[in-house]
DNA sequence: ACAAATCATGCTGTTTTTTGCAATAATATT
DNA sequence: AATATTATTGCAAAAAACAGCATGATTTGT
């Protein structure tokens, strides 16, 4: 076997399975791991592929995860904030969740449209804040230093004493039949008090945590009034949260 | 299963929900918790995510510093803050104000030392969040666009429940007869209740809003206890202020 | 065509990396 | 303060990488 069709056959494999191991691959061309550990490391040298402890990995690999999937992901955060916005209306009172899906509905919200705006969530309040006719309002409480939003009896407290037209929440898993789950507790219980101050609750969440869970239960999917996906809402992932009375945007 | 791919999937993870627990990842990829947190060591050396006890949380959120650099004597400022800095004790429960000069001063503090903030300010809040051993606690209400900070009969309620050992504010004028006064009816009302929360009261305040006055008065001297201008401590600038009870640094 | 040189390949022993485990220290939580 | 959880450290086994060498094939120069 000549050399180049093993680089050729390795690139195939590294292409269409994004990594490989060394040990499959000579098994594979029946040759030595030697020979397939110089082959390549001359592909890597030719920047064709990545060594990597124990195997290969594709180019587009590492760079289409770490960073671009981060853009991947804020197109598609992009998408779900446009479609909520939709839903604003003029003289609103609603509340804002934290998290970076709902900060991007912040920064879209149009500047000439006037609302009354709860939140808890720090960096939603200042980019709030940023809006000349929204009124911002700050839920105080004891800051969780990850997601920068009050939690505890004071937020709650307070939260029980408001009911706006709609809130606007994210969530950290979303399963048809677990509901809406959160890692933590803290967040969890002003999840609930949200959900509780909110005549309606629009849900937003991107289309990768669907079908996940964790401990703790915010509430059941019947809970939530609107879904916003970054999908078109007669899409396949969705077919099973149609049980749940759940309009989907 | 490859290092890379391990390296990842935590990305993914994180990237997705925020935050996750080093055991969860070492069951999803069914490795001891030793390689997982292996692995989250180097991501956090190659600053793909922070690693925090138990776990990693999402860089994205946290390192959003939107650091406004042309602030007005910024010099003066850093001056008086580290002055008052050398008041702060460790366990200390106090009070911070906005303003660009007590800004300086939650920057400047050290990380090692352990604090309950309370603040009415965002950007405030913001900041001493980023301080890993400060607990913050935010005094929520409707937010004055401009001071970025709480105001209103919500934020003065929950003022009067509290008693913190030190607060450390800052006001628009300052005279030795007058007092501290202020161009904001708003602010007035919230710095008066600051005032009645705080054992002690300190003043930071650049020289050059000395013997200055507008239309409502917060306080009087006297309602003092340590006014900090970048100035010494003797300087012939701060004479008629000795006329009225307060430490002066 | 023949010898010399070059290259590819696999083998061997050694070094490095990775991984899990156990004991101990540090840190949260109650 | 006591307990549980998480980190750190050292260690050992396994896997992988590496370097050097021998063999055989291919190319090159004469």
């Amino acid at each position: 076997m000549l050399k180049e069709e093993r680089h050729q056959t390795i690139l195939t494999h590294v292409e269409l399975h994004n990594r490989v191991l060394l040990t499959d691959i000579a098994e594979i061309l029946d040759v030595s791991i030697d020979t397939v550990r110089r082959d390549v490391k001359e592909l890597d040298q030719e920047s064709k592929l990545r060594k990597v402890h124990g195997g290969a990995i594709s180019l587009g690999f590492t760079t289409n995860s770490a960073r671009n999937n981060n853009i991947y992901a804020l197109a598609q955060k992009t998408v779900i904030a446009e479609k909520a916005a939709s839903l604003l209306k003029n003289g609103g009172v609603i509340f804002i969740d934290g998290g970076t899906t709902c900060l991007e509905l912040v920064r879209i919200i149009p500047s000439d449209i006037q609302l009354t705006c709860f939140t808890l969530s720090l960096p939603v309040a200042m980019e709030l804040n940023s809006k000349p006719n929204v009124e911002v309002i700050f839920i105080g409480g004891k800051i969780a230093k990850e997601a920068q939003m009050s939690i505890g009896a004071s937020a709650t407290d307070s939260l029980s004493e408001i009911k706006v037209d709609y809130s606007f929440i994210g969530t950290g898993y979303v399963d048809p039949a677990f509901g809406l789950t959160e890692f933590d507790w803290d967040i969890v219980q002003v999840k609930k008090a949200i959900i509780k101050a909110s005549k309606k609750t629009v849900l937003l969440c991107i289309s990768e945590k669907l079908n996940s869970q964790h401990r703790y239960k915010t509430c059941d999917i019947k809970a939530i009034d609107t879904m916003i996906t970054e999908l078109d809402s007669n899409a396949d992932q969705l077919k099973l949260f149609r049980n749940y009375d759940v309009h989907l945007i």
